[in-house]
Formats: C-alpha cells, sequence, structure tokens
DNA sequence: GCCGTTTTCGGCCCGACTGTTTTCAGTCG
C-alpha cells in the first residue's frame, strides 16, 4: 500500500471515531482531505518536497501537521490518542455494508459489540434486533453482509472489470433506449470499485425486474425508482440508474466523473448562474441542456471531454479553449508490441499467437520471447533464437495479412547491461530490456541502473518501466524524470505495458513522458493468445495518459515501425 | 477542520434508499 493510501485510511478512520461521538463537520474535513492524497498522481513523497500540503484542497494547517508527522515517524499522535480512548475495531466494523459510524456507536454502547467477531455472535443469537433503531432484517443483512466483509478485497482489476460489465450491458440492451457504462470503468481507471451503468428504460418494459433478476446477481443491496444496487456472484457491486431520456446526458456526465472535474464543470454552470446536477442544466427552473453530453458540454462554452482525461488535470481550460488533444484511438493501433510464444514461458505455439492476432486485425505482431545466456525461466539461448528466427520466416513467407516481428526481451541486470550479448540480440530486429530482479535497490542505484540501460543503446523498448503489478508489488523506487530525459536524449521507447495487472507505465506517468518527448509502444504482455485483447487496455491507458496517435508507435504502419526501430 | 470575487466567521453537497418508526436517521455514493 502507497504511503498516500495508508494515511488517507487514517484520516478516514479519524472521522468514523470523531463521527461516533456526534462531530458534524470535522469527519466531513478529514474525509475530504482523505479523498485529496487518494485522488493525487504523483506519489506523496515528491509533492512534500515540491509543494506545500496546505495548498491541497481540503487540507489545511491542521491535518498537513499530522500528515507530515506521519511522514516523519510513521504514526499520528491524534489518531493514536482517539484510538486510546477506543476499544473497538472502527474499521473492520465499517466494512460491513450498512454499518456505520452511528449504528457502530449504539451497538457499542448497547451490547458492547467491539469486533467483527462480536457483531457476528450477536447477529446469530439474535441480539441486534432488540436494539432501539435495529430491527430483524437489519440483524439478517448484517450476518450476509459480514461474511462478504469477511473476504472482500479493495477494488478490481479494470481488466476483469470490463467482461462483467459488457456481458452486463448485453443483458440489459433490450430492455433500454440508451444505455451506457459510467463512473471509473467509463474513465477506464485501473482498479474499479463498482460498476456504474445508467439507463433510459424501453416503453412496457421492466428494466428493473429484468436487472435483479439477471442469473449473475448474487444479492439485491438495493432497490429503488431510480436506483438500484445488487452485487453480481463475482463480488462487484453494480449501480444502475434509470433516467428519463432529456436527462440521460447529464446523468451519464455526473455519474462518469471524476468528482473533482465535476466540481470545476459545476463552477463554470455556476458563473452563468446556471445550475448542472444529475437532472441536466438549468437557467432556474428551465432546462437548457440534458439530453447528451455534447449539449451540456457546449451549452458551458466547452468541447466535449473524452471521459479517460476527465481528471481536472487541465482538461476543462483546453476544452473551453478548442485545444483538447485529439487522443490516439483503438482503431489507429496496428499492432502490438510485446507477446510471448510457448518457445519461452508462454501457453500457445506462433501460429496460435498469430491467429489471436489476426483475430484482432493487427498488421503486425512482436513476438518478444525472454532471451538469457544462461537458460533460466524457460529464456532462449543463442541456438534456440536463431532457430525461432527461421521458424518466423517460414511463417510470415506463409501469411500475407500480418507480419511477425522477431523481438526477444532481454533483462536488465543490477549493473544496467543485459544479460544477453550482442550476438543474439542482433539476431532479432526488435529488443525488449526490462527489469525483473533485485527491484528493492535504493532510489540513487535504482535511478543510475536505468539511465544506464536506456542510454547504452543495447535495447529499443524499456518494457514495464516500473516493474509495478497492482494490488501486488509496488512500483521500483526511481526517479522517472530522469528515466524519460535519458530516454528522450538516446531515443528509447518506454512501454506502456497493457497487461491487467501491470497498466506500466500508467496514465500519469505517460504524461510525463510525452512531455519530456518520449515515444512510447503498446505491448500486452500477451503469455496466450486470449490476452492479445488486453491491448484495449494499453489504449485505454495511453488515452489516460494524453495520448495522441504520433506518441505512440503502434499507429505506423508495419514498414514506417521497422524503418523507425532499426 | 477547511475555506473564502458571499474572506477571518459561519457556513459546510445532496439525493436515493432502507428500515424502523409514523416523519426520519443513517448509510452510501
Amino acid at each position: 500500500m502507497t504511503i498516500k493510501k495508508k494515511i488517507a485510511d487514517l484520516l478516514d478512520e479519524i472521522a468514523d471515531i470523531y463521527e461516533m461521538r456526534g462531530a458534524q463537520f470535522k469527519p466531513r474535513a478529514y474525509r475530504n482531505a482523505a479523498q485529496t492524497l487518494r485522488s493525487l498522481g504523483e506519489p506523496l513523497e515528491d509533492i512534500v518536497e515540491k509543494e506545500d500540503l496546505r495548498d491541497l484542497p481540503g487540507i489545511g494547517e491542521s491535518i498537513a501537521n499530522k500528515i507530515e508527522e506521519y511522514l516523519k515517524t510513521g504514526h499520528i499522535s491524534k489518531y493514536e490518542e482517539l484510538k486510546r480512548d477506543m476499544d473497538l475495531d472502527i474499521r473492520e466494523l465499517t466494512s460491513v455494508e450498512g454499518l456505520g459510524p452511528k449504528k457502530i456507536q449504539r451497538l457499542h454502547s448497547e451490547i458492547g459489540i467491539k469486533s467483527l467477531e462480536d457483531l457476528k455472535e450477536a447477529a446469530r443469537a439474535g441480539e441486534i434486533q432488540d436494539v432501539e433503531g435495529f430491527g430483524e432484517r437489519t440483524q439478517q443483512n448484517i450476518l450476509e453482509n459480514i461474511a462478504f466483509a469477511e473476504k472482500k478485497g479493495d477494488r478490481f482489476l479494470l481488466g476483469f472489470v470490463i467482461p462483467e460489465a459488457e456481458d452486463l450491458i448485453g443483458k440489459l440492451r433490450p430492455y433500454c433506449t440508451r444505455l451506457e457504462v459510467a463512473g471509473s470503468l467509463r474513465r477506464k481507471r485501473e482498479t474499479i470499485g463498482d460498476i456504474d451503468i445508467i439507463g433510459v428504460e424501453k416503453k412496457g418494459n421492466d428494466l428493473l425486474e429484468e436487472f435483479t433478476s439477471l442469473d449473475i446477481v448474487d444479492k439485491v443491496i438495493s432497490r429503488g425508482k431510480k436506483k438500484t444496487s445488487v452485487r453480481l456472484h463475482g463480488g462487484i457491486q453494480v449501480d444502475l440508474r434509470m433516467v428519463e431520456d432529456d436527462q440521460f446526458g447529464a446523468a451519464l456526465c455526473y455519474f462518469t466523473g471524476s468528482k473533482k472535474h465535476n466540481i470545476e464543470v459545476r463552477k463554470l454552470a455556476k458563473k452563468r448562474d446556471w445550475k448542472l446536477n444529475e437532472y441536466g442544466l438549468f437557467h432556474r427552473d428551465e432546462r437548457v441542456a440534458g439530453e447528451t453530453e455534447e449539449e451540456v458540454f457546449n451549452k458551458l462554452g466547452l468541447d466535449w471531454i473524452p471521459p479517460e482525461i476527465r481528471e481536472n488535470r487541465g482538461e476543462i481550460e483546453l476544452a473551453s479553449k478548442g485545444g483538447l488533444p485529439r487522443l490516439v484511438e483503438r482503431g489507429d493501433i496496428k499492432g502490438d508490441l510485446q507477446s510471448h510464444s510457448d518457445w519461452s514461458d508462454g501457453k500457445n505455439t506462433i501460429e496460435e499467437m498469430v491467429q489471436g492476432a489476426r483475430e484482432l486485425w493487427h498488421d503486425y505482431l512482436a513476438l518478444t520471447d525472454h532471451a538469457c545466456e544462461i537458460r533460466i525461466a524457460h529464456g532462449l539461448d543463442l541456438k534456440r533464437v536463431k532457430e525461432q528466427g527461421k521458424e518466423i520466416d517460414r511463417i510470415n513467407s506463409e501469411i500475407e495479412d500480418l507480419h511477425i516481428i522477431h523481438g526477444l526481451e532481454a533483462n536488465i541486470k543490477k549493473d544496467g547491461k543485459l544479460d544477453v550479448g550482442k550476438d543474439i540480440t542482433q539476431e532479432v530486429d526488435l529488443v525488449l530490456g526490462s527489469i525483473h530482479s533485485s527491484l528493492r535497490m535504493d532510489r540513487k542505484e535504482m535511478t543510475d541502473r536505468m539511465v544506464t540501460a536506456v542510454r547504452s543503446g543495447e535495447f529499443r523498448i524499456l518494457a514495464h518501466p516500473t516493474g509495478r503489478k497492482i494490488q501486488e508489488r509496488k512500483a521500483v523506487d526511481v526517479d522517472l524524470d530522469k528515466v524519460f530525459e535519458a530516454a528522450s536524449d538516446s531515443n528509447t521507447i518506454m512501454e506502456i505495458n497493457a497487461y491487467p495487472d501491470r497498466l506500466d507505465l500508467n496514465g500519469y506517468n505517460v504524461k510525463k513522458a510525452i512531455e519530456a518527448g518520449v515515444k512510447l509502444s503498446i505491448g500486452t504482455d500477451a503469455h496466450s493468445k486470449d490476452h492479445l485483447r488486453y491491448i484495449d487496455l494499453g489504449v485505454a491507458t495511453a488515452r489516460r495518459g494524453w495520448a495522441e496517435n504520433g506518441d505512440i508507435i503502434n499507429t505506423m504502419a508495419f514498414k514506417e515501425l521497422m524503418g523507425y526501430l532499426l
């Protein structure tokens, strides 16, 4: 977990404790600050170096001091103090859906609930329904939700959620005149908390009933006229909003977010003495816009803004001047620049990979099996690389609609040199360099290592540059600005690795790389032909980084690309 | 606790839904 997330969790917990005590506005202040921390694109440590925390929205003197204390000492004394007076595990208890600080306070004072375990026992023994404000239904819900809270992970990977959402949309489509995904899923964030869907019911249908009775639905959480929430068997929550046709665009804007983007857009409305909410754009009581997103944006003097960049990072100002970038699109992508076959650790043969790429209408596919001088992890040695070259030549001569680029992925050693020599790399047309071991070097050593590697000219593309695995492994500690500078000088390409748990570079760093004058490639890192579909995630990540066609080398036609790579 | 072309005090987003209670508090997003 990143430091900013840890601190944000602590601030949220402080908010919970204050709320239990009946405070009204302090909790909100702490939650706002926590929200600000979570939405920061950069590591907190970098921000502290450059600017004053007090300049961040929602963070003032008191909370800034607490954050600084944590960065210095690893704890917040105010939190410890508050916690000392509490003998219950509030974080654990609030993880139960439907239980908030107030109810927990009551359960604690009335029947002494301190933990999830206590709660479970009390619910089973039927003691909860007798507490004032609780009843049989609540007790039953608590029992059901405890089981979920115990196993619940945090958020879901984008790559996991997209197919579920597409399946769902397909099933609901027949009952709607308009239906679209909103929320962080539409913005293509790398992880997704829940699936938000906006729909307009087709006359004569009961969308609500169809939705809640789908076989993929595990539990109906709430069911109303306008909003219904369910949990799917896969564990993810889905919120369906039903709106009128003339509200659809406004609702889509509102529920797509991000929150910070919405706030800024709403300010524009307010400047004109209009009001923007999920039902439309209004002048007094008169509707000015709302049917489509374009209409809402245009009335506010903005061009339509692609969802992926609605993060309040300058897109609104550009949209007001007609200066938004034309983001790269899936249709612009002509091929995939990292994949593995069964020659190394992939599952499929080269022919099967070709077939997979063909189904995606690629013009080229780079096969970049692992290579190394000492044969580990199925890495190819010189002899095998040569054999593979022949095999690829043979297949290339037999197919016309697609080119296989013979590449390889080599390890960058601790000293920044590749673990394969020129004798091997000269056998192929594309060399990727990547870090797979010694990931925990300190910042200076790691920066030296990567800068040395990038400047060496031994490889063309730096694959999955930060080495992070979402929800699993932190990015390596490296000064990316220096790496980008080196990449720009040496014309080395940075990869956007599209594998669902990598998305590395991420959108934020893609934008920084582009600003540093670096070109990018998209590679799925596919280890089977099915993985080739992750190319969409790579495009989404590129778009989140404001990438245009000229920034992404996969938009080049085959010949142009080969000329560029050599 | 934060914030300010309504600025140093007095506000703080708000609508939807549930469950319990009978007009509303708590939770969620």
